[in-house]
DNA sequence: GCATCTATTGAGACAAGGTATCTTTGTATT
DNA sequence: AATACAAAGATACCTTGTCTCAATAGATGC
């Protein structure tokens, strides 16, 4: 029941936008669709490699403003891409392997919207990541990092 | 009725964590105190040119273990600071000044910690950031810009 | 007050993730 | 086919940090 964009459609909204469809790009979207999971820039360079660095960095900033990936942190920071299977969803994090899920909470956007009013000013987005240690790893009992003021009380 | 802990206190804090009370630490200290809004690291390292770039991302990253400060993302990814007043919250950030607020709410804990149970594994905790445009902003009618998969429906 | 032990500092090299520039190439269009 | 301009590749550069290592300075015992 997802509104997934994939393979020559992917293509075919960056060209309704005005974009060209170039090999590069081709190859990109090809990789990616290949993906079940979250990615680094640096995988599709290693993966990649007859592609330029800066072709790869362009192409993301391109695939996401068309909102067919996002970029999401880990704990620590790191960026993280992943295909944006929804129009507006949020990500599950495992801080111990990393893996990435999608979640989408309508109440949650409800509240929000709740509290832009009462904050002050017009709201117009927000980021939500749910920081979990995925059923796997909770199962092996894997540390868990100590993640300071996200922690829940 | 915020909790906040400041000045000698701060300092305080960080020597009950065995920390040495150094001179670098409490002018850092000092100069966080005189900031109400975000602030960058290289803020601290331009305005205290006499204490090395390590020391300052070093008395950073103390100061968020002991969540005296902590990190958030502006809606491009940059990276702000801003003094913790509650012990868990989340921030505004406004899209156009960057402004930093911030805000707490009990709901949304509820909801996402529901959530978590449904996503499976164990829920550690999470990050939101509420992107505004400002009182100020909004009254100037600046523009806003676009944010992709961010965007509240 | 002085010696000592060790945490902390500063300087500077290094790393990750990304952007800017500039020339060459590839795509869409006529 | 000719052309115009978007996009690619190479590479330099930038930002935000981290690591190393020798020198320094707090805390502690005497």
């Amino acid at each position: 029941m997802t509104t997934e964009i994939k393979g020559a459609n992917i293509l075919a909204a960056l060209e309704n936008q005005g974009y060209r469809s170039t090999l590069p790009r081709r190859e990109i979207v090809e990789n990616l669709e290949k993906r079940s999971d979250g990615f680094t820039a640096e995988d599709l360079v290693r993966d990649l490699p007859h592609i330029g660095r800066a072709t790869v960095f362009r192409t993301i900033k391109l695939l996401m403003e068309s909102g067919i990936i996002c970029k999401l942190s880990l704990l620590n920071g790191e960026p993280r891409y992943s295909m944006a299977h929804a129009e507006h969803h949020h990500h599950t994090v495992c801080v111990t392997c990393g893996a990435i899920g999608e979640f989408h909470a309508g109440t949650i956007e409800r509240l929000l919207r709740l509290i832009g009013n009462e904050v002050g000013g017009a709201i117009i987005g927000h980021r939500i990541e749910l920081y979990i240690s995925c059923a796997t790893c909770a199962r092996e009992n894997r540390p868990v990092p100590s993640i300071g003021h996200l922690r829940v009380s």
